[in-house]
RNA sequence: GGUCUCGUAGUUCAGGUGGAUAGAACACAAGUUUCCUAAACUUGGUGCCGGAGGUUCGAAUCCUCUCGAGACCA
């Protein structure tokens, strides 16, 4: 709102100083303390180097070129090194409120995206297990990054890719039936690089109570129903948790699909149109190092006939490409660190636009209880679940956990503040904020104070009720902040705040107990406040409970 | 050995393109309820911003080197 209010008055003293060039580094930002004024651009430090000028004398420039209307803008002063300071008006607080009531839970989108296609692939586990931690961050980045998006006006494609095909599926189909034969003979071996978890024993123990003993042979058939038993069972199980968490994708892509139409023999083709793949030592090599000397060139196709993963990868890029998103986002775990350029070189050296492929790492997690690092060991199979997690703090604070920090530091999740009940959960803090609300609004009806009166929003006067205002006005800015970075804990921060300054606000200016004109004029606030809070928390997939 | 991420308060983390006195949560201590929910609020103070150089009016931020943690590739 500032940016909408405050920036088009400088731009027009920039013009008139024949400086209208320098409009796009033209910003404006909240100072840190309050005394210096409600809003501040370091425009004129921004141009000493240009212009070869002092700053200060810059700044004097500027204002003496500005002209505003002294009811949205009460002051404007140069302090520090050369810091335009402003005083925002009655005009801006009204304007803001009367913006957030039009557009209601339509506030802070954006038509930036409009026409434009995305479509953000995540998840994407494959049918050999259970979701666990590492997924979650991945389901609840990507889910928020695909709101960001549909926020800004995208037409959004939520999309899972996964391959049930190879030799992973095998190994899920031996550890089934070793698994299922134990069941009968406990001294029966189970493979060693099988898959240690549980739930394989659940998968065997549904197979021993349907076919009985009929199973117990090693053979083909065998395995193809013990394969396919638990890749339903994991299917099934997969995408359970995802509708609790409240996910849901609009595409399943099977990595089938790309042989079956032939765009991987395609691929290959063009590649060697493009002399980017050879020969050697019976496998087929892609030549990256020719697009790039930084990378090595990899194998695509291994000796035996059987493609790498690289090749489905670029394949299923092209495809996504081809399908004619204008953005491409991928949400992976930072252990496909070596692929991603690998990728990005190929899409480019083909032909397509590179820049459309957005890769979004995020580092691991770590969980920790009591200060101690819980240990996930893949090869016992003892691993904490997704599931569990989501049974033992619930889904508002598994989403937030996981979003509330930047992607790439590495996240410790914390369990025993996740599983706090209290005021150090932070989640809890914001929805208490949106509770708060709805209860002065319930009070508000059992008394009969409400009114169709329009509040008179010049009432708003005290520092709290302004700052609240002025953080509700910087929704749009986080929104593109967030979306331009790919990351969604800005939001996340941004919605503390905004339960901050309500919290204070609550706690310094009485709603219900002022008096009536001053009581309407609360009451629009708190609607806004409600709105911005119940728009941010859409984003991130968070509940905004009315009662607590 | 090479590439990437990170190193900021006791702990977990923020610190838009370099800018004003480096912030928040948790933890710790003391307070606030005849009142719209105390899941809240108020008041306390702590930082060699891993280290060393460099760039400039100005560096937690940019560059080089170095130490430490994690990830990936051989």
């Amino acid at each position: 709102m500032v940016e909408l209010l405050i920036k088009p008055i400088f731009e027009k003293a920039l013009v008139s100083l024949e400086l209208g060039e320098y409009c796009n580094i033209l910003s404006f930002e909240q100072p840190k303390i309050a005394s210096h004024g409600d809003s501040s651009t370091n425009i004129a430090m921004s141009l000493t180097r240009i212009l070869k000028k002092a700053p200060r004398v810059i700044a004097e420039e500027i204002i003496s070129k500005l002209q505003y209307d002294n009811n949205l803008i009460t002051s404007i002063e140069i302090a520090g090194a050369g810091f335009i300071n402003i005083r925002l008006g009655n005009d801006f607080y009204k304007a803001v409120l009367e913006k957030i009531e039009k557009e209601k839970q339509s506030y802070g989108r954006l038509t930036l995206g409009s026409g434009k296609k995305v479509n953000v692939e995540y998840v994407s586990a494959n049918p050999t297990g259970i979701l666990h931690l590492g997924h979650g961050r991945n389901a609840c980045i990507g889910d928020a990054v695909a709101n960001l998006y549909d926020w800004a006006g995208y037409e959004v494609t939520r999309e899972y890719y996964f391959n049930n095909a190879g030799n992973q599926m095998n190994m899920l189909g031996l550890s089934v039936h070793a698994r299922y034969c134990q069941t009968f003979n406990a001294e029966y071996p189970f493979p060693e690089n099988g898959y240690h978890g549980e739930y394989i024993k659940e998968i065997a123990q549904s197979l021993a109570d349907e076919f009985a003993s009929k199973l117990l042979e090693e053979n083909e058939a065998n395995l193809k129903i013990c394969k396919e038993k638990g890749e339903e069972w994991c299917n099934a199980t997969i995408r359970d948790t995802m509708v609790r968490l409240g996910l849901h994708h609009d595409v399943y892509f099977n990595e089938q699909t790309l042989y079956n139409d032939g765009s991987i023999n395609k691929l290959v083709e063009r590649l060697r149109e493009k002399e980017l793949v050879y020969d050697s030592e019976g496998a087929v090599w892609f030549a990256f190092k020719k697009i790039n000397e930084k990378l090595e060139d990899r194998v695509i196709i291994k000796s035996s006939g059987e493609p790498t993963y690289r090749l489905p990868d670029i394949a299923y890029h092209i495809n996504k490409l081809e399908r004619g998103f204008d953005t491409v986002v991928d949400v992976f775990g930072v252990d496909h660190i070596a692929t991603v350029p690998d990728i990005i070189a190929a899409v480019k050296a083909l032909g397509y636009d590179e820049s459309k492929v957005k890769v979004l790492l995020y580092q691991f997690v770590t969980l920790m209880e009591n200060g101690e690092q819980v240990k996930m060991s893949k090869r016992t199979g003892k691993s904490y679940t997704l599931d569990e997690l989501i049974d033992d703090v619930g889904i508002d604070v598994v989403r937030f956990f996981f979003i509330m920090r930047s992607i790439n530091t590495h996240l410790d999740f914390d369990l025993a503040l996740a599983k706090e009940q209290s005021d150090k959960n932070p989640v809890l803090y914001i929805q208490y904020a949106h509770a708060r609300i709805c209860r002065i609004f319930e009070t508000a009806k059992e008394r009969e104070l409400l009114s169709d009166e329009k509040g008179d929003f010049s009432l708003l006067t005290d520092e709290h009720e302004r700052k609240l205002i002025r953080t509700l006005a910087r929704f749009e800015e986080h929104i593109l902040r967030s979306l331009h970075s790919l990351e969604p804990y800005i939001i996340a921060e941004y919605l503390r705040d905004v339960a901050t300054d309500f919290h204070l606000f609550y706690h310094h200016c009485p709603v219900l107990r002022s008096e009536k004109e001053i009581m309407n004029a609360r009451l629009e606030l708190c609607t806004s406040t409600r709105i911005v809070l119940k728009n941010g928390l859409d984003i991130l997939g968070i509940s905004a409970p009315e009662i607590m």
